[in-house]
Formats: C-alpha cells, sequence, structure tokens
RNA sequence: GGCCUGGUAGUUCAGUUGGUUAGAAUGCCAGCCUGUCACGCUGGAGGUCGACGGUUCGAGCCCGUUCCAGGUCGCCA
C-alpha cells in the first residue's frame, strides 16, 4: 500500500478542463461537511482550494475514514475530476469537484489555536506564536510567493545591466556611529567582538576600490534599535554600488528597475523619469522628506502675513528664530468638529507643539480660535494665502521649524487618511534630492553626517565646509513612494583631503576616524573610482505593493515589539558555561 | 525612557450604576442528516475575567502596583 501519493495537480489550478481526469492531490483540510451520507471536504495547498466528495459509491473503510478527517490533517487524495452539480460562482475551481477513491492521512493535527483563513481577526502575537498555522493562509503565501519574485527579479534585471552580486560578511567590526550594533563575543579572541552589519556600507565601497565595477546584495541587516510597523531589528536591504558615475546615472537604473517592477509585478506602468523635489522644497510644501504626493493641503508660510500681529504666540515663534506655517484642508471644514481640533492638537504635542490654531472660512465670515487677535481683514489675508473658499479649514502651528514641519507633515496625511484620500491604487514615485550633508545635533553641540560620513558634498557647496557646514548640501538622494522611504543613497567621497576635511567639520580626530574606518580610508590610498550607490528597503517595498500595512505581514519569521520571537523563544538565556567559553562575566540583575 | 490603546471561553468580542449561577458568535465534542460550499438541526463540554494588592457587606467593573501585546515619540549615521 502506497505511503504517499505523487501529486499530479496542485489544486488551485484545477478545472474543468480537468474533467474525466485522474488525479493525485496532497495538501491540509480546510473544512469538512458531513451532511451523514455525503462527504465534502475543501483541500487546500498554497495554489488554492478544491473541494473533495466522498460518497456511497466508494468503500465503507474508505469512507469512515473521510469522517475522521478534521481541520489541518495533512492527507494525500486520489480521485476523479468531475463537473461540479451545483458550481459555486465565488471558488477558482468552483466549476468542478474531485471524487475521491482513495485517502492517505499523512498527519492527524489538534484543533488549530488561530483560525486558518484570511479574513481572520486573531491577536498578532498568536500569529507570531503559531506563525506555522498563520503562513497557511493563502494571503500569507501570496505575500511570500510575491516577495521572492521581487528579489528574483531584482537579480535578474541587476544582472542584465552588468551588476555581480557579492556577499559581504555578516560578522564585521562594530561601528560606533549610527544605531546600535548587535554584538556578537569573539571565543578565538577573548574580550573582542564582531557586530552584525547594519548595512553592508564600507563593503560595498570597497569592492569598487576592488574593481567589481557594479554590485549588488540582497543583504540582511541588523539594528539593535526599537521597533515599529516599519522597522524589525533585522531587515534585508536591495544594496547596490556602482563605479564612475554620478547621481543621475544611479537615478536613471533605478527608475528602470523601478518601472520594471510595477510592469511585471504590478501590471501598472509607472512613468519615468520620476519627479525630482530637493530636500528644502519638500519641507516647505508638504512638512517631510518623505512627501505623499497623492493629495494636496500643502503647507504655506506664514511668516510675513502675520509679522507685527497682536498675536504673541506667532511673533515670539518668529522672533526666536521658529516659522508660523500652516496647511488648509479644502472643502472639509464641515467634516472636523472642535472636537476633532482639539484631537488633532493633543496628536501634535508629541511632536513638541505647543498648540495648533484654526481657522474656519465660511461662506460670509471667518471664524479662528484667535478671533480676539485678528480682525476680518487680517484673517482674509491669511486665508487668502491659501486661496481658501468656503467650507476650508486652515490649521496653523507656530514653533520652531522642526516642530512646525513634523506637526504639519503629521496632520496633513493624517487627515488625508480620515477623509479617505490616500488612493492605494495610486503609485507617486518621487526622489528627494539635495539633502543636507550634516545636521545639528543641539545636544551633544556639534555636527553629525545626515547620511554618512562618506556622502560628497555638492562641488558648489564645498566651500562652505569651514565656514557654514549647515549650508552644505549633499549628493545624496531617496526614493519615495506614498510617502514611505523605499530606499536612499549617495554619490561617495573618493578624494582623500575632501574626506579628511568631512571628517574634520564632523569632530572627529586623525586616531577616531583611523581606528573607524581606517580599512576603508586604507584601501582608498591604493586607487578608488568616483562611486556612488542606493539601497532599498525591501521589506516596506514588498510590504506597500501586497498593500499590507506592517512589513511582519511579508517576512516569514518576524520579531515581535520587544525584539522577540514568540515561536522560537529567541533571544534565550545561555548558561554561565557558554558564558565563560566567551570570556563574557555573568551579569547579576537586581 | 515618555505617551496612547487593549488584555473576559480555543478564537473574536459584549458585559449597563459595583449586586443571583459571567454571556454571544465562532471553534470543539456527540447524535441526526445525500449536494453542501459560513451546510443544517439537536444536545454538550469549555472561564485563575492577565497577575498581585487595596476599597467595599459584595469587584470583571472602582483605586494602586505590575506583567503582556500593539501603535507612536525619542531613537533609527
Amino acid at each position: 500500500m502506497a505511503n504517499l501519493f505523487k501529486r499530479t495537480h496542485m489544486c488551485g489550478v484545477l478545472n474543468s478542463e480537468h474533467i474525466g481526469q485522474s488525479v493525485a492531490l496532497n495538501g491540509w483540510i480546510q473544512k469538512r461537511r458531513n451532511l451523514g451520507g455525503l462527504i465534502f471536504c475543501d483541500l487546500r495547498d498554497k495554489s488554492g482550494i478544491v473541494q473533495i466528495v466522498f460518497n456511497d459509491q466508494i468503500p465503507q473503510e474508505l469512507f469512515d475514514k473521510a469522517d475522521k478527517l478534521r481541520s489541518e490533517y495533512v492527507v494525500g487524495i486520489k480521485g476523479t475530476v468531475m463537473e461540479r452539480e451545483s458550481k459555486n460562482k465565488d471558488m477558482a475551481t468552483g466549476d468542478i469537484e474531485v471524487y475521491a477513491d482513495d485517502l492517505i492521512i499523512y498527519s492527524e493535527a489538534d484543533t488549530p489555536p488561530i483560525y486558518v483563513k484570511d479574513d481572520d481577526n486573531v491577536s498578532e502575537d498568536l500569529r507570531l506564536k503559531y506563525r506555522y498555522l498563520d503562513l497557511r493562509k493563502p494571503k500569507m503565501q501570496r505575500n511570500l510567493t510575491f516577495r521572492h519574485k521581487i528579489t528574483k527579479l531584482t537579480r535578474d534585471f541587476f544582472d542584465s545591466e552588468g551588476f555581480t552580486e557579492v556577499e559581504t560578511p555578516m560578522l564585521i567590526k562594530p561601528t560606533p556611529e549610527g544605531a546600535r550594533d548587535y554584538l556578537v563575543p569573539s571565543r578565538v579572541n577573548p574580550g573582542k567582538f564582531y557586530a552584525l552589519p547594519q548595512s553592508p556600507q564600507m563593503f560595498k565601497q570597497i569592492l569598487m576600490a576592488s574593481g567589481t565595477d557594479r554590485y549588488f546584495q540582497i543583504a540582511k541587516c541588523f539594528r539593535d534599535e526599537d521597533l515599529r510597523a516599519d522597522r524589525q531589528p533585522e531587515f534585508t536591504q536591495i544594496d547596490l554600488e556602482m563605479s564612475f558615475v554620478e547621481q543621475d546615472d544611479v537615478i536613471d537604473v533605478q527608475e528602470r528597475f523601478l518601472q520594471r517592477v510595477f510592469k511585471d509585478l504590478m501590471n501598472v506602468e509607472v512613468q519615468i523619469p520620476f519627479p525630482r523635489l530637493t530636500f528644502d522644497e519638500a519641507m516647505t510644501r508638504y512638512g517631510s522628506d518623505k512627501p505623499d504626493t497623492r493629495f494636496g493641503f500643502e503647507l504655506k508660510c506664514l511668516n510675513d502675513v502675520v509679522k507685527g500681529c497682536d498675536f504673541k504666540v506667532f511673533t515670539d515663534a518668529l522672533e526666536a528664530g521658529g516659522d508660523v506655517r500652516g496647511i488648509c484642508i479644502n472643502g472639509y471644514s464641515d467634516k472636523f468638529s472642535r472636537k476633532d481640533v482639539d484631537k488633532m492638537t493633543d496628536s501634535i504635542k508629541t511632536f513638541g507643539a505647543k498648540g495648533l490654531i484654526w481657522i474656519r472660512v465660511n461662506e460670509n465670515e471667518i471664524t479662528s480660535s484667535v478671533n480676539k487677535f485678528f480682525t476680518q481683514e487680517q484673517l482674509r489675508e491669511i486665508a487668502d494665502v491659501f486661496e481658501a473658499k468656503a467650507n476650508d479649514l486652515i490649521l496653523i502651528v507656530a514653533a520652531k521649524p522642526s516642530v512646525v514641519f513634523a506637526s504639519l507633515g503629521f496632520l496633513r496625511r493624517d487627515l488625508a487618511g480620515k477623509l479617505g484620500l490616500l488612493d492605494d491604487t495610486q503609485y507617486n514615485l518621487l526622489w528627494v534630492v539635495d539633502f543636507p550633508l550634516y545636521e545639528y545635533d543641539e545636544e551633544e553641540g556639534r555636527y553629525f553626517a545626515m547620511h554618512h560620513p562618506f556622502t560628497s558634498p555638492k562641488a558648489e557647496d564645498i566651500q562652505y565646509l569651514d565656514t557654514d557646514p549647515g549650508r552644505v548640501k549633499a549628493n545624496a538622494y531617496d526614493i519615495i513612494l506614498n510617502g514611505v522611504e523605499l530606499g536612499g543613497g549617495s554619490i561617495r567621497i573618493h578624494d582623500q583631503n575632501l574626506q579628511k576635511k568631512m571628517f574634520e567639520v564632523l569632530g572627529l580626530t586623525p586616531e577616531e576616524t583611523q581606528s573607524k574606518f581606517g580599512f576603508l580610508l586604507e584601501a582608498f590610498k591604493y586607487g578608488v573610482p568616483p562611486h556612488g550607490g542606493l539601497a532599498y528597503g525591501l521589506d516596506r517595498l514588498v510590504m506597500l505593493l501586497c498593500g499590507a500595512d506592517s512589513i511582519r505581514e511579508v517576512m516569514a519569521f518576524p520579531k515581535n515589539q520587544n525584539a522577540q520571537c514568540m515561536m522560537s523563544e529567541a533571544p534565550a538565556e545561555v548558561t554561565a558555561k557558554e558564558l565563560d567559553e566567551l570570556f563574557i562575566q555573568t551579569t547579576v540583575e537586581e
């Protein structure tokens, strides 16, 4: 007697063309419906579901066996495809059914603790704990398959463009700058540690110095920082680097790559070249360096209009070097109550805003939360900046620029979402370019590289490196899709003197530079081509294209918010003996 | 580290002003049922109300502490 039926078809592919054929199927029991003398089973594999019939034409022994089937039993079925008596229009295989004439139960199953169906509503910790059940859902299998298709297309595309996939090490030298490293102790080098890479950055640049010319890698990366819906401690980048290129060359390849992704995998035509916004423009128009351009509500500056007004909040903000800016929610004033506006005010307090001023433009008058400080004419003047009409709601924040942008940028997108203006069939791809090279850290009182310290300054700004570092723009670029940063990159520094200057501005001593980046600088001494590259967050890309709202939906085995694997229970404690071998002293928690 | 939301049956949830034996749906088990496809009908089992402490004659509900999960700010070169 056979102990395995050699599969002839996947469940989901069967249709009326197969009527009359003998088939052998393997899969999981999705559902059993026992009508007494007649049993229907839905059999599921990753291709879909097909209905199996057990009736009185089969031996009693087989019928009794079918009666024992329960959800998630793993079975093999032999039978004949027949036209279904009462067709099911809601089912891909609804025109046919398989009359079983043999059945093997490969594996029984306990009653599953969670439902195995797409429209479940099970809490995420249970889904993660029983991930193998969760992954049986067609939606999850579709997501995994889609991810595979993107990585396959990535390999095919960059191969055809002359890129070579190279694996870079997972055990690398710790880098004290940037995100926290995951550290790995070295047993054979007592007291020393590797780090897991936050990105293959320095290795890919060295590959350029090695003559690889064009490199890419589907690279696992690790960052020991707090998690978010779109942030996991281990994630995957599509990482690439090119020699003898400038910004437009990198952008050109990426636009053709993304065009292919959308055409082949989404059947969506995206026009290239993508729009480009400078960082300054993105911030002043959208309050964000990753603007969602699927809707309006653009920011306007009110500094000139409110200069010298009687409202102290505005004048104080301006005197302190801050801004007064606002957005206009065109045509939706009646959708937001006073209470809604109060909630908005609360929500922007997390960004450091002290308050939110509102102005409602009505047919015959303008009302606002600051009526007593402004005349109708003055309010009209503010409304005119937004070209506001009746039923428009203007929201204004006065604070230091970073707070104003963060608050309005958030409100803009949040309100668009609440108004249902985020069309998820629309894909707005754009580049944000001309990022600042440095950002100033007030707490530490020094400049930090906004991207990383190998990013090249724009040639025309090199003159300001000494005198006004904050003014220097970088040859750095981010690719944005519907308000999400898909990836970013830059043209790197290949001039040693410029690199030294860069480190000086960052306040790094030659000794620090040497210990942190010495091997890269050493490599560059022996001849390095002009080069630049980019890295995509693969998880985010897949998430957006699958319409998922968390990257956990497109990763097979993600971690929970505390960076734990709820299935395997990693991380775990280790024995004192293991620690001893690694020369790590056991610390005792209080 | 801060803020917000949640934790009641295997699962998803309801639970009024603090008051009898904590409910529903679904899932599960048993019986009946030959065209179901969310099968149907009948019956049944299933609960440390996250934990601890407090207030009270009495706590799922009020108070405090704490644990867990998610979102978010900080953080993420």
